[in-house]
DNA sequence: TTTAGCACTCTTTTTAAGCAACTGCTAATA
DNA sequence: TATTAGCAGTTGCTTAAAAAGAGTGCTAAA
């Protein structure tokens, strides 16, 4: 389809176009890049370019910025995965030689060495519920009225809670408790306890509706923070020039604050590891004018989570993808 | 000093700059501000008041708009402390009234409660850590290798963090560890347990260096976090005409970000419950164009942290002050 | 097939002119 | 003496016009 100097304008266009943020000249190609052709004919391979659909050109006297064609070319088939510098290597795993105890831990380190290195926003949500299954469940005293919750799952994420209560708990009515909720949640996913779950619980323990009714709310309100969204780099936008009107910067920060958004289309993403959404790609109308590329976290086959890159159409995508793929190298010990 | 007809045109001049972000002039007064004279006398006095310092002139053709020295007059003198509206009371006491369990929930939703109704960014920073008395102590066995950690304050805080082992732990060694720390930690402020301590703990438990020592290095991690800032409305910046232009846009959001500025300029704060810092007032050369006013909220005499709030020179100072001012009626139980 | 060259198009920048917003002052008024 | 009407003078803002700049597309030649 696209002869061999055709793909290479092409490319060269787009990685122009993604270091500069200005429309790209025939001159400029030729003289950043050595394709050993003159104007006139990078000049013709762009307009042909443009009729196939892989360029736009804003109006007449500017140069040819990228289509989402274009770009979805680029990425399918010219995209160079290795374009990851040493110092950034050395960077990546220092970091994730960060010894964690936590597996939310190592999800914000992933998180904000991804947006350290590409400075683009960054979100980060923990796996999906049916992929966490609940593996024990303990009830502490910590003093006569008040009582810890910590639920652990089989993914290693560790959920804690508080209870107050206005009269005294006693360590029977805690054995009591922790007896109860690991007979009925354990092996079950990581999902709030809906009303039948409850009725059940109450059932089993009739004579402390007082005690059970708060620690459900409370460990719905732990188990509801659990797909909170992470976030790192928002304001990295405004080193992008396509954020420099103030309305599309606004624009941009409004849209990573709505969480509902954000978990959607983390969540969406197909089986694969790495996805990658370009502009109009994206389904929801406020995204058309970004890119999005997700990666699905795991570790020794534990699902860890999805995180997400935001930026500009003109996102890098070579580097933030070569990125990812060390990432998810190291992460599972490979070197 | 100032005759009356004087201070009711720098108030009038405030208020009025506070309300459009335009600078004011005489013919303004005259129209919205019924004070029975003509706008050549109001001139008279505008141009008195700016030789005086309280009002300036961006240039000859603009109206007035007030100086650090006027604001500062303004909140001293002529401030009205009961500017809140029967809707905003409501709000205010339904957030209020939810139920918390856990301290820095409240601190959140007085927060939050703040920045919705004022729209003004809203920082919150937990109590001075000599304010903040460790109550107790405990370690938990959550599996044969993994040991969650609970710090208890005075103040009603709850810290924990997990620590994993590669061996098992055994509860007779959880034992010998509540009472150790507890031992020596119970009744001192909430602060990072420092080499000397960390030493003379071990030398009480010698044999038990591998357990303790990433004890001590979580309970350190955890206790640093308890200054960590709590952030809200940030975004709201970008409905303030001042912060139209992208860049002052983007000062503030990373003034912000920063941490240890943050802690400062709220560690800060005067004895009084209330401080105001007015543009230049600041210590801080990024601040010079913004104001901030601070409020140490305490509940029942427990020092529960600082609260601070970011927005233009302009701010509605009146209302700032006047929801602070309920709010901390409210917090104490008054009706 | 490739290229030099140039007319043409469209945007951006610059310049100038006219307009609008206020003030400060003068002289008149209560 | 305090207040006010009226108007000249300043300054920034808006609009219009002109000039400059950046690239393309096409033609004709190599």
């Amino acid at each position: 389809m696209l002869n061999d100097r055709k793909k290479q304008v092409l490319q060269a266009v787009i990685e122009e176009y993604i270091s500069t943020a200005e429309p790209v000249s025939s001159g400029t190609i030729v003289e950043k890049y050595d394709l050993g052709f003159s104007s006139a004919t990078i000049r013709n391979d762009m307009a042909e370019l443009e009729n196939m659909g892989y360029l736009e050109k804003p109006h007449t006297s500017a140069g040819r910025i990228p289509s989402v064609k274009g770009y979805r070319f680029y990425v399918d088939e010219l995209l160079n995965d290795e374009n990851i510098s040493l110092e950034e290597i050395q960077y990546i795993k220092t970091q994730l030689e960060t010894k964690v105890n936590e597996i939310e831990d190592l999800t914000k380190i992933t998180t904000n060495t991804i947006s350290d290195i590409t400075h683009y926003a960054t979100v980060a949500i923990g796996p999906n519920s049916t992929n966490n299954l609940i593996k024990d469940i303990k009830f502490i005293l910590l003093g006569e009225r008040m009582l810890m919750a910590v639920i652990l799952t089989e993914n290693g994420a560790i959920k804690e809670t508080i209870i107050k209560y206005d009269e005294d708990i006693s360590q029977t009515q805690v054995e009591g408790l922790n007896f109860t909720f690991n007979n009925k949640l354990r092996g079950k996913p990581l999902e709030k306890i809906d009303k039948p779950m409850e009725e059940y619980i109450l059932s089993t323990m009739s004579d402390q509706i007082n005690v059970i009714k708060p620690i459900i709310q409370q460990m719905n309100k732990a188990i509801e923070e659990s797909d909170k969204i992470y976030l790192k780099g928002a304001n990295n936008v405004f080193d992008f020039p396509e954020f420099k009107k103030i309305d599309t910067a606004k624009n941009f920060l409004s849209i990573l604050d709505t969480k509902e958004e954000m978990l959607e289309v983390l969540n969406s993403g197909l089986a694969k590891d790495i996805n990658v959404y370009i502009g109009e790609e994206n389904e929801r109308e406020e995204l058309k004018d970004l890119s999005i590329v997700t990666f699905k976290h795991t570790v020794g086959g534990k699902d860890l989570g999805t995180i997400g890159i935001i930026g500009p159409k003109r996102m890098n995508y070579s580097k933030v993808i070569s990125i990812m793929k060390y990432i998810n190298k190291k992460l599972n010990g490979e070197n």
